[in-house]
RNA sequence: GGACGUUUAGCUCAGCUGGUAGAGCAUUCGCUUGACGUGCGAAGGGUCAGCGGUUCGAGUCCGUUAACGUCCACCA
């Protein structure tokens, strides 16, 4: 970067080739070095499907300001990349492909299918990467891993082995939320319950003992067909003569018991509950307790089941091949092979032509569905592989209670106690073909269940060869849960696995809190004793300018690399970042961008006039000795902003953080020092000229490293550009704060002319004095020493072609400003209009007397004067007496106007 | 049915452990100021959602109400 440079900053000539710069050093790596402490950062792997979109583009500038801070601290920070194999989503789109080429799943065949998986995910899964980096994430892409490779799929299997033998994994018919659509179970957390517009059907089921007709009510008309019992509740006065009675189930003439439970509840509808036990869960738990019968009425394609489903069940159950705690299939007649919707209508029609259906009422109620394809869900018995949760979940809620894991902010404990606290057997067994296939083999000679960390070759209990491995894959989270020790080597115990876990900082939106966090949390625990994180810091969704989820259906998604490519990466991360805090949700909006491109704009003519006055001296980046006010003042506030942005960073405050060196850099240093600093490179003053030279590039390159984390690009390009040590700012030590660059008193010096200079303005504003009118300045004050030193500040920049200091002046037909430790007087004869003066100056008189009648409340208040903190008291008192001198000066001035 | 979040200037949002309200954008006025009009200078604009309480003192703590939003829950 030279003096020739462009006015405006171009992010598109400068990214790319410093990205390249960035690779070629390999900053990115991190080793594990005993001499040094470890940072890590997992990074939550996207979606080998996705693209990169807002909430990504947030999610890995909080984690790369993160991890630039720490490497610049002199940690050995690893950020480790990776992507996720998603197995419905990614199952989905291959499916969908073949589709449209006329392919199904079966007809290829698993083997093909997965060449096919794995040919999409060549093509496809590195383009996500590609996107992070163009954000500038320094992930160390040495380590870049996947959730379906070697190391992570030999991590799953020894995961799952381990599980069963500790009785922690098992097999068993249980109630699970099976998706229509994807053809497969997921778990409860795949569950988005949604609100929708439904009816309660009121049907009469006859009484067989009575011929009573009694009443209940249902949503799901089309399940009464695998009705085993109807409940009432023991105690309920009204059914006492139905004990041990029996109704006869209408459309199929079946008799099924009454039983007595709790689960019906007198105090809603008819206190009578229809029990389907295959398809609710609730009447899965009355069936166990009543030893009732299930009875399947549904495929799992989500059609009713019909003579060949019986018969393939059958079938099975002849061959030993199903347990005794399998349902029943029945064929559903004229109803069979319709969807549950149409089944619905039929039932309901053929009931009302009964006499069965008494009548329809109107609903709104809670429905599931599924999470990836939101088809409704249907509780299904369905024989599925489970984790047993409750022993894991004990030590995870522990964790977090003891503050070996903090979540910020801390309301989202809450929310994980709550889900840990009552969790249930979490579902792993997906029934798709992409994922980590169940480690567990059949024998079909002796029907034993085989679970190993390889391929069996024979049974090891009966010695045969007919060993069939379950065709099911575990959920993805599965995998993803093991992600933070499964990507450092583990199972082995690897260098870097001892040195760089448990990792430091998770960050992730709060939507995954339950499929993840909880998830590696209770895995950590049981595989290396040890939580996978210290702390995770949450954000919230990115919504659009209107507070909209941005989403592909509203079509209201702004893509980050179309930011990315008009404002530049640093504009859209600045963007991002200011004014978020976590947990909670930002909006998005092109104006915002559009600001934080003006500042990095700011910033890139601040180092042009930096080059065009320092280029041509040789210019060492080392303070001088200050021997000026307002050296001292830039150097002692640029101070301060390094102790608060490094609290900030480490208190996760990134938007403080980044808001603090924005104020910093356009305010102090360049709407004020710069100017200042004018002064003297223009003045005579060789030796301050190279002194205000040398504190211009000291303050600058050091605010560009405290501001790297955020804006990356930006200020490698200028810090390169001014005189530097070291290959790269990325790699350079952080700023520490340094007690001895601490001058309060020039700080307080500085804040007197600036309150000058804007009073001058201010005041010449009002009066439309235009800049090229210089006029003299008079200065009474008390404090002259303070205004000496500060008389050329005050001529540039108080338009003034002379400053007088001094005790007192009378200075006819002037204007006059007041501040807290002076009295200035402008002369502008014709220009001043003694009564707008008048005016103003009463207008003055009246809010400081108001002020000093607040502060004089205080002080007579004995109680205040008694219980306040003494600082605060002694502030008050301060504050009062700088009033009383305001409301002197005004007054005097009030009285020579007249 | 539970739990939580939000409510601060026209808009978008900061405001940490209570000590006289801030930013950006927008608005108005004035500026070719030798880095920058993606800029400079100046100005206007808030009973911090309502009510009650604790306190010498509350945007900040407690209670309560309202609106909006989110999560959880098996309600038939």
């Amino acid at each position: 970067m030279t003096k020739e440079l462009a006015k405006a900053y171009e992010p598109r000539d400068v990214e790319d080739r410093i990205y390249d710069f960035w690779m070629q050093g390999g900053y990115f790596h991190a080793e594990v070095d005993e001499k040094k402490k470890p940072y890590t950062i997992v990074i939550p792997p996207p979606n080998i499907t996705g693209q990169l979109h807002m909430g990504h583009a947030l999610d890995e500038t909080m984690q790369d300001i993160l991890i630039r801070f720490r490497r610049m601290q002199g940690y050995s920070a690893l950020w480790l990349p990776g992507t996720d194999h998603a197995s419905i989503a990614t199952e989905a789109k291959i499916v969908e492909a073949m589709r449209k080429e006329g392919l199904t799943k079966e007809q290829i065949g698993r083997e093909a299918f997965l060449e096919r998986a794995w040919a999409w995910k060549e093509k496809f899964g590195g383009r996500i990467v590609e996107q992070l980096k163009k954000l500038g994430s320094s992930c160390d892409w040495d380590r870049e891993r996947f959730t379906l490779d070697e190391g992570c799929s030999r991590a799953v299997r020894e995961v799952f082995v381990k599980l069963y033998e500790k009785g922690l994994i098992y097999r068993g018919n249980r109630m699970v939320n099976w998706c229509p659509h994807c053809n497969t179970s997921i778990s409860d957390a795949e569950v988005e319950y949604k609100t929708q517009d439904g009816h309660f059907w009121h049907l009469l089921y006859p009484v067989k003992e009575t011929g009573e007709k009694l009443e209940l009510a249902t949503t799901r008309p089309e399940t009464m067909l695998g009705d085993t019992a109807v409940a009432i509740n023991g105690d309920d006065p009204r059914y006492q003569h139905l004990h041990g009675c029996h109704v006869v189930l209408p459309l199929l003439n079946k008799e099924i018991p009454i039983v007595c439970d709790e689960h019906a509840d007198m105090e809603k509808g008819t206190g009578v509950v229809k029990i389907t036990p295959a398809h609710d869960p609730n009447d899965f738990e009355v069936g166990k307790r009543h030893h009732l019968p299930m009875v399947r009425v549904f495929t799992y394609d989500g059609h009713m089941t019909g003579a060949a489903d019986k018969a393939k069940a059958d079938e099975l159950a002849a061959a030993g091949k199903t347990t005794a705690d399998e349902p029943e299939v029945l064929d559903c007649g004229k109803y069979a092979g319709m969807t549950t919707m149409e089944a619905r209508k039929a039932i309901l029609a053929d009931l009302e032509a009964g006499g069965f259906l008494k009548e329809t009422e109107p609903l709104q109620h809670e429905v599931g569905t599924c999470y990836r394809c939101h088809t409704t869900v249907e509780p299904m018995v369905s024989k599925q592989w489970f984790v047993h949760m409750e022993p894991l979940a004990k030590p995870a809620i522990e964790c977090v209670k003891d503050g070996s894991v903090r979540l910020i902010p801390d309301r989202m404990e809450k929310i994980y106690y709550n889900w840990m606290e009552n969790i249930k057997d979490w579902c792993i067994s997906r029934q798709l073909w992409w994922g980590h296939r169940i480690p567990a083999w059949y024998c079909s000679d002796c029907g034993e269940t085989v679970v190993a960390r390889e391929t069996p070759e024979v049974c090891p209990k009966c010695g045969g060869h007919h060993l069939e491995q379950d065709p099911d894959t575990l959920d993805t989270w599965f995998s993803s849960a093991l992600w933070p020790f499964s990507t450092l080597g583990w199972p082995d115990e690897t260098p870097e696995l001892k040195y760089f876990y448990p990792t430091d900082t998770l960050v992730t939106g709060y939507d995954i809190i339950f499929f993840w966090v909880a998830r590696m949390i209770f895995s950590g625990l049981e595989h290396m004793k040890e939580p996978p994180f210290k702390t995770v810091l949450f954000h919230g969704l990115v919504r659009d300018a209107q507070g909209r989820k941005m989403s592909k259906s509203l079509g209201n998604g702004i893509d980050p690399l179309q930011v990315i490519d008009e404002y530049g990466a640093d504009a859209l991360r600045f963007t991002l970042v200011t004014g978020n805090s976590p947990g909670n949700d930002m909006r998005f909006s092109t104006e915002k961008v559009s600001a934080s491109r003006n500042f990095a704009n700011k910033i890139w003519n601040a180092a042009r006039f930096i080059h065009m006055n320092v280029d041509d001296y040789a210019v060492e980046n080392k303070l001088p000795t200050l021997k000026t006010a307002e050296d001292k003042w830039i150097v002692s506030a640029y101070n301060r902003v390094v102790r608060e942005v490094t609290d900030n960073l480490e208190k996760f405050e990134l938007g403080v953080a980044v808001s603090k060196l924005y104020d910093f850099l356009w305010d102090s240093f360049c709407d004020w020092y710069i100017e200042i600093a004018k002064i003297r490179m223009n003045g005579d003053d060789k030796e301050s000229a190279q002194a205000a030279r040398q504190v211009l590039v000291w303050v600058m390159s050091r605010t560009l490293q405290l501001l790297h984390p955020f804006m990356p690009y930006i200020t490698e390009e200028i810090w390169q550009s001014l005189p530097h040590e070291g290959e790269s700012i990325m790699v350079s030590p952080w700023p520490v704060y340094d007690q001895s660059l601490s001058f309060p008193e020039a700080e307080e010096e500085l804040l007197g002319l600036m309150e000058v200079i804007r009073g001058v303005r201010n005041r010449r504003a009002e009066m439309n004095v235009p800049m090229g009118r210089k006029a003299q300045l008079f200065i009474a004050t008390d404090t002259p020493s303070m205004f000496e030193d500060g008389k050329a500040i005050l001529q540039k920049l108080g338009y003034a072609d002379k400053v007088t200091v001094g005790g007192q002046f009378d200075v006819p037909g002037a204007v006059s400003i007041v501040t807290s430790r002076a009295k200035v007087y402008i002369p502008m004869d014709e220009l001043v209009d003694k009564e707008a003066e008048r005016k103003r100056l009463q207008k003055e008189l009246d809010s400081a007397q108001k002020q000093l009648d607040t502060v004089n409340a205080k002080l007579q208040n004995e109680k205040f004067m008694s219980r306040a903190p003494q600082n605060v008291v002694e502030g008050v008192r301060q504050n009062g007496e700088k009033l009383q001198a305001r409301i002197r000066l005004l007054t005097e001035e009030m009285a020579a106007l007249q």
